[in-house]
DNA sequence: TCGCCTGTTGACAACGTTGTCATCCCAAGC
DNA sequence: GCTTGGGATGACAACGTTGTCAACAGGCGA
């Protein structure tokens, strides 16, 4: 029944069981932790190996109270008029946060992001909630991860729903196939495919859609048609290679973003490939690509904003004991000029 | 000599000062702010005026010790291998505060941010520190507000340096002398030039430079050659429309950046003005755009990620006392397939 | 009239850390 | 041997809020 290691379960250790650990007061602990002068390596040593083995992380609001240091800055930016999809994704998710008092903690990474990484960054920040945007919002383990450290979080354009966690995303499969169909209904025969990345659940979801609506008009899915890919520029270039070379090649591609379709239109620029006489393109997104490329994307516009906001209100919702919620957004077909009847069709068609 | 309002002064009203003028305890003030049930509406209102006579507004540490909440939510995400400009600023701001500890509060905004909203983020977030990005490191009124606050800051790519206070930032002026220098070299006599957004130093430091590198060639500077802009694909195709209608139009544009270039590229496109035969096209920063357009853009690369982290570096120090610094980043020109000799000179020169 | 319940309010003890200051110890100087 | 000084350490009081629980007032039914 001692004082200080009462709390050594779930909450993560206090300064208190690190210093009775290593057998020295509190002081010496902050001293150290804080890499403060004047206190023996002996010392130093036994307390670091007291906070590794005891995972001990300082807390936040207490030394903010205490040291009248909150260790946060503030980064003000101004976003340009059109912008990337991450940035729709922070102001959607900024001004919802703003409503109600919260602050806004960012975890940018490269593709690497491990469970010791999430780990870290929970038990140094404290949050209270997480976001998991796409594709992260996919990775079991992060979610085991959450799960068991019982912080709420909340899911942005997953690849499948659960009713037990709150995400809210696109309609990625209706959206597919709403735009498949724009296209066969133009008169197209031979769609081309290129996938995205497979991590995120989108490029799985687009496909089924896309296949779900080539059978439903009859047509023929050649295998040919549909490429790998990814969410990029020079995965679009590829694709149009790879599909140029099949026998008889499509006379529409949908690649599986507006990046990935900027990538197809220069590619057959460069082989002489008018579009869209002879090649029509689509993509996803309506990012800023969309009408930036020449001629003009056709495209499907999703409510990234909307999204992550919505996303990010559940998510507060969650933490304060609210159930879990999953929610899909509507989406808009974009027709632009890089999409029209196929060459055949229009030579006999008017 | 009271207990409660001693300190009333620069840091900000208690909430013990603010239970003392509503003549309550401060239990009463806390459920109040909190929006809790249970308070006479006569008490809450009276609370309510001392709040606002107060401008008071809970520590969030406080209430995070206290309450065992933090009020603040992570976003993980990854970011695409190719990122735009304020993703790259992010990433570079992240990593210096990771490698210290320090959390990153975001404050997105659209074009009209406050004095009132930043002082707002500031007592609201208590931020140790501010990072100020272009354009808005060159508001005075906001410059004005922090040093009064007592807040410590760092401009990213500010107009003017000014030794009082830290600034990191690109070589504008030079990287735009050497760009027209690169051009004028090719053989381009008639250069036109489209000017950024006035609200960015970056956009008067580039015109200098320009205007600095065509009198050291010795080429008269034509004022119908340089045209208004923004930073933005629509006014690279209106700049480019301006230029054209020019009397002898230029045979080479530099764009304020890749977006602007990319807009002059696709208009230049629909006028049938081929792309570098007989108009040459450059841009600014290297963006994703610089190769997504057709042909690929020469331009100018600045180390974004790179500025933000020794930006967030000194704020840093400067928040623990280290005095102001000022450093310049060095830049990289990238020449690719939009730019080249001009025609004439091409036909007879080799 | 007496309880009892419910709504309102406040006193007080956390919360986990850092700042301040006192104490102790040991080596160096006289 | 005695003093002095400084490095190492700890006791204790903040820091500003919320949670817990007790106290109190007023309305209502018995």
């Amino acid at each position: 029944m001692e004082r200080g290691s009462a709390t050594a379960g779930r909450r993560g250790a206090t300064i208190r069981e690190v210093a009775h650990r290593a057998g020295v007061s509190i002081k010496t602990v902050s001293r150290v932790v804080n890499n403060e002068p004047n206190v023996r390596p002996e010392t130093r040593e036994r307390v670091q190996k007291a906070v590794s083995d005891l995972d001990y992380e300082p807390l936040p609001a207490a030394r903010g109270l205490a040291g009248r240091r909150t260790f946060s800055i503030g980064l003000l930016y101004e976003n340009p008029h059109e912008f990337s999809y991450i940035q729709r994704l922070l102001e959607g998710a900024y001004a919802a946060c703003e409503n109600t008092g919260h602050a806004l903690l960012l975890r940018p990474c490269t593709d690497d992001l491990t469970p010791a990484m999430v780990r870290q960054f929970v038990r140094q920040t404290r949050v209270d909630g997480v976001l998991l945007t796409a594709p992260i919002a996919d990775r079991s383990d992060l979610i085991s991860l959450l799960v068991e450290m019982g912080i709420a979080f909340a899911q942005v354009s997953p690849r499948e729903t659960n009713p037990l966690w709150t995400s809210v995303g696109p309609d990625d499969a209706e959206a597919s196939r709403a735009l498949t169909d724009y296209v066969a209904g133009l008169g197209h025969r031979r769609i081309g495919f290129i996938k995205g990345d497979p991590k995120h659940g989108a490029s799985h979801k687009r496909l089924a859609g896309h296949l779900a609506c080539l059978r439903n008009h009859g047509l023929a899915t050649d295998p040919a048609l549909i490429v790998e890919g990814r969410f990029d520029f020079d995965s679009g270039k590829r694709g149009l290679d790879a599909l140029w070379q099949v026998p008889d090649p499509p006379t529409a591609i949908i690649a599986c973003n507006d990046d990935c379709a900027a990538g197809v239109v220069v590619a057959a620029h460069e082989r002489g490939i008018g579009i869209p006489g002879t090649l029509s393109v689509a993509g996803f997104d309506d990012s800023p690509t969309a009408t930036h490329t020449w001629p003009a994307l056709t495209t499907v516009r999703q409510p990234i904003a909307a999204i992550a906001f919505r996303a990010t209100q559940l998510l507060i919702a969650n933490i304060v004991g609210e159930p879990p919620r999953q929610e899909t957004f509507e989406f808009d077909l974009v027709a632009r000029a890089s999409m029209a009847k196929p060459e055949r069709l229009r030579e006999t068609g008017s």
